[in-house]
DNA sequence: TATCCTTACGGAATTCGTAAGCATG
DNA sequence: CATGCTTACGAATTCCGTAAGGATA
């Protein structure tokens, strides 16, 4: 038994059983995760996957019983590397963090900002979706902890925190070094922290691959899915915004008006999600704290070892 | 990262920091177990053990705290196994009961003969001691369930299920086919299902050495730590045992009267106890119920995900 | 001096990828 | 006929055990 078994067992299923998918997931050879998952088989002395001829279709009875426990190898394998680095480099590393768009533009800057003087050698990112998604990234390892005020407390697998309550509102509301007139270039560029899309989004290939071609690796302060977010950022002077031009509108990025809304909607609760059995990083405690004081480390390790928290 | 190095740290621990023993514990070499170690350190970036100049003195604050997810890891390799042994042979299988000499010699051989009809191909093991040693081979894995009336509720990695309550009493209470005449013969015995000792206990071994001697592998029914038990099994016909011959009293062992004593002695409750996340096979169900009627499958089950369960 | 861990080296077993084979939709 | 899994084979890597080295109680 060993961890690439594991792995390819686990692909096979989140991929819907196409072998070939896997071994690219994987990096191998599509016959390597065949033998794989044959080896694991006869070492269990189980079948785990329906062959129909010679394409597999599902999990057999056995091969239902056995993926769980699959899931927690892999993930207490994930756990023992995390706990690793934690020590190895106290306070370096990444930190995932998912929120929907409206914490992310409009929660999360004050940690964040907090956050990244306290810890300046962590590594942030920041991935947008929907709740469902938020959720899902969690359950996939993609990102630490996850934000948003819908889903989250259904999902068996995360341990949903509340962090606060809010009600909506109705909005009505510069000296960089760059702009002292010099000819803008890649170089230059890449001497500050930049804040752009996430990978796979709105040009972000682009953007990598002129970085690369002139071997340069500028620093990522930050990485989001939209604009509105990066320009958040920017203004907060965490570091220099790449964004489509189209997002740019000198009209509304001057001044912003609110008007208070508590009346007309009803009041919601944030949630902070985590993902049940994950090791968590020292960091990533104190971000929590930072974005919600009363989750203290103790409330937390308490919350993901069984207890809910009521709201 | 591989279970061999996560297996050599767990038996460091264990084996008090000695890497010569822990590479007898795994049938290998010291270098190797020196290396999978180191390997995993490196890994890891941590440093697990406290080196004294070449000794290892005891854990790092990271070993610490790597530990336990190294011991989680290794559990579930084992479930993992138990749930393939579970489906590949249904009902066919080792069952390791710890007990201590009271249940084993007069609350167990009901369910044990119940068991051995319904589950004729399960191999029944009885470990006897204290039961705090009952506690230790639940801990170490070597037992599935155990049962006693003391210690077991106060560890954590435990749970301890209610089974019931008895008082104390006092007590005052033949046509085997061997007994035909004929001269016996290490070939006659090996015909029928045996009833021994203990792996280690009082000669064991050399019963072992001598059916290995003429190829044989007699099937054993049962194996306990003193006469006593293994003679309650004799009587109820499960096979022949193999005794020291100052263990047999022929006055004592023939007929038996009982008095009550509930007046004299408080009420006791006996515990049935296992090991927390462990995965147990179908037929372990089988038999906690046979021996506790209340304690279904579903309670069980429940009990072992976290819930306590009421005396 | 005895115990115990590390380093070095060589042989053996394992692993993995490529190429060919075969079944299914 | 295209897709997808299995089998076969050869090369490369990894792994492991023996032997020697060095440090501590």
């Amino acid at each position: 038994m060993n961890f690439q078994q594991l792995r390819s067992v686990r692909e096979a299923v989140r991929l819907g059983f196409n072998l070939t998918e896997v071994a690219q997931a994987l990096h191998t050879s599509q016959p390597g995760v065949s033998r794989q998952i044959r080896e694991l088989e006869d070492e269990l002395g189980v079948e785990i996957f329906v062959r129909a001829g010679k394409r597999l279709t599902g999990l057999t009875p056995p091969g239902a019983a056995v993926l769980p426990i699959v899931e927690r190898l892999l993930q207490d394998a994930d756990n023992l590397r995390r706990a690793g680095a934690d020590y190895a480099q106290q306070g370096h590393g990444p930190l995932a963090i998912a929120a929907t768009h409206s914490q992310a533009r409009y929660a999360l800057p004050p940690a964040v900002r907090d956050f990244r003087a306290s810890h300046p050698d962590v590594q942030l990112q920041l991935h947008q979706g929907s709740p469902k998604q938020v959720a899902q990234m969690l359950l996939d390892g993609e990102a630490d902890l996850g934000i948003a005020t819908e889903a989250l407390a259904q999902y068996p697998d995360l341990v949903a925190l509340p962090c606060y309550r809010w009600t909506h509102a109705v909005l009505v509301p510069p000296g960089h070094a760059l702009l002292d007139g010099q000819a803008l270039t890649l170089k230059r560029l890449a001497a500050f922290p930049l804040i752009t899309y996430d990978a796979g989004y709105t040009g972000r290939t682009h953007i990598d691959e002129a970085f690369a071609r002139e071997d340069l690796s500028p620093a990522l302060a930050l990485t989001a899915m939209d604009a509105d977010v990066i320009k958040t950022y920017v203004e907060l002077g965490l570091g220099v915004g790449i964004v489509a031009s189209i997002a740019y509108d000198e009209e509304r990025d001057r001044g912003l008006r609110a008007l208070d809304a508590r009346h007309l909607f009803a009041v919601n609760m944030t949630r902070l999600a985590l993902k049940r059995g994950a090791y968590l990083r020292g960091y990533v405690y104190d971000f929590i704290e930072s974005f919600a004081p009363t989750l203290t480390r103790g409330v937390v390790q308490r919350a993901l070892e069984g207890g809910a928290v009521e709201d």
